[in-house]
DNA sequence: TTGCTACTTAAAGTCGACTTGAGGTCAAGG
DNA sequence: CCTTGACCTCAAGTCGACTTTAAGTAGCAA
């Protein structure tokens, strides 16, 4: 497969493709003259990065779940790890989204008058909530 | 209030609270000399600010929800559209969590053989599960 | 009055994940 | 054979939220 073909049936752009590789998230196989050549298996191994990256892991924390072959060598004990992490963020957003349900629908003149908006504003403040630096967003 | 009382009762350091109040989130009423003074309501605004961040909201988007006087001027219809993302993410989340928990457990002899865990790369390849910019991580 | 320091400014740097741009090469179709 | 345009490389730029650095000023204790 050329890079054009990888670019069709990733939907990532060729200068991601580029960059991935550099990083040595991916490989190509060899060159055609100039021009990279892929094996088939980069497509796994793109899904494998999207799912990384989904659950929150960074570029180089994936690319050392990557054994010099290009297979796959994941620690379970990673996995749990994150997923506990997800759960901290799970509880932190479902605690955020209640009270901005419950600011939203509160009779209080001004938000700053409703206690439970309070607490939530005392929370943030101390730092016990929010501290964002990656999670998960809604597609645009 | 002089910055380092600020400092100290928020315990945002002195260039975060120049910062936000170049970017227009603060103001100080006034200076004794050089030196900025701040109203004791700069700490609430702070931890205003801190909720925003927490909830997703972008410095700009906080910045909007400020009327020039630095009383909140929050719409409802944003909290609940803040609220609705929020609830994506942490489907999303939930099922990332989930598929990693099965993972680490799974039986299969590599992750790319057990089903579950590829329909999850299928989805994070198809842009169906991650695509992350923001979102609450665990604080270290 | 002197001197210590906490404060001030503006500009540049950082981090992660890419994207963009300039300038160059060459595989393939006509 | 020649042109075209897809591909190449390397460097620099972008974005958000700050932090860092260098150089300067002035409030306050002695």
């Amino acid at each position: 497969m050329d890079i054009s073909e990888v670019v069709r049936r990733s939907g990532l752009p060729a200068s991601t493709l580029r960059f991935y590789e550099q990083k040595g998230l991916i490989a190509s196989v060899g060159r055609r003259g100039l021009h990279r050549v892929f094996a088939a298996g980069v497509l796994e191994q793109l899904s494998l990065i999207a799912l990384g990256r989904a659950a929150g892991f960074s570029l180089n924390e994936i690319a050392a779940m990557f054994g010099a072959d290009g297979r796959p060598r994941i620690e379970r004990q990673r996995l749990l790890e994150k997923a506990d992490e997800l759960d901290q963020s799970i509880k932190q957003l479902t605690a955020m989204r209640d009270g901005l349900r419950h600011a939203a629908a509160c009779s209080a003149p001004s938000h700053l008058e409703c206690p439970r908006f309070r607490r939530l504003m005392g929370l943030a403040g101390a730092g016990v909530i929010g501290e964002r630096r990656n999670g998960a967003s809604v597609k645009k």
